[in-house]
DNA sequence: CTACATCCTCTAGCCACTAGAGGATCAAGC
DNA sequence: GCTTGATCCTCTAGTGGCTAGAGGATGTAG
């Protein structure tokens, strides 16, 4: 049974440009094609494809699936390695949260405060006017999670 | 008193490319010039930066920032816009911070079951695969929060 | 007068896609 | 067999919010 890159699509639940782009960049290996040109896919491939997509979802970068999806291609390796790229994605996540509640706390301040007036007289104009109205909030770094 | 660009990047903490990038995009007017073509900046502008840094950090977008210092240019005007955005913004970040922490359980299940045997019998491998093994968690939006 | 810092403009790159142009091919209905 | 519309192909460019670097002019301190 094989499947055309639309069906493919509807299967894992991702976009045809998506899949496109994946084989692109070697998350997916180049597709098969038909005397037309056009890619053909097989079960495995919609395996490998939803794998990407679960881990896209729980925000894991392009670069740490490629390095998970090697490992799983190669079960008799000992699976540290991907011990290790979960935990890390689960400490990335866990500081975003810490960061965004900072900020979460700073805007319910500023919403709470918000005046009825004139933007003379804005709370939130003026809050954003002097970072002084807010607590301390340490240095955050960039650290990268997905939005979905 | 005038600054150069430099200066003033140190006065707002924002990096000297940031700037010249804001008054690019009309964040920042178009500074004054000296004889040389540098340019020259006042107090001001070191509040103005101040308001958009600030504002950056905590998760506006630029387009919103754009909306909000229209706003403060215009101090007679009632204030319920610069609410409305704030409003918005607080709810963005906190769809985004419950996003994450569904993301943060899940891979808070996987990291506990880690298993330290070989990739074939790995737990993580095991659940990116197969996306039965999480709660099922919704369709979550995409929402663009800063990384700050 | 010589370093060296800082400034200028311009282009390209980051991430993970997404959108659209312009054209070929396919499946279904008449 | 023919038309219609969906799907497919490749390619380029755009998204957001910067960041990095080339290549050159100007400013400042010793």
């Amino acid at each position: 049974m094989t499947l055309t890159i639309g069906q493919l699509a509807k299967a894992a639940d991702v976009k045809v440009p998506t899949i496109r782009f994946y084989e692109e960049i070697g998350l997916l290996p180049r597709a098969a094609r038909t005397a037309s040109d056009r890619r053909v896919y097989d079960e495995p491939a919609v395996q490998r494809l939803a794998f990407i997509r679960h881990a896209r979802q729980l925000g894991f970068s392009v670069e740490a699936i490629r390095a998970l999806l090697d490992l799983s291609d190669q079960p008799d390796r000992p699976c540290d390695e991907a011990n290790v790229l979960a935990a890390e994605q689960l400490s990335a996540v866990e500081t975003k949260i810490a960061q965004l509640e900072v900020l979460r706390d700073e805007l319910r301040r500023m919403v709470d405060a918000a005046c009825h007036g004139r933007v003379s007289a804005c709370r939130v104009i003026e809050v954003l006017s002097d970072h002084g109205h807010c607590e301390g909030h340490g240095t955050p770094r960039p650290m990268a999670v997905a939005d979905a």
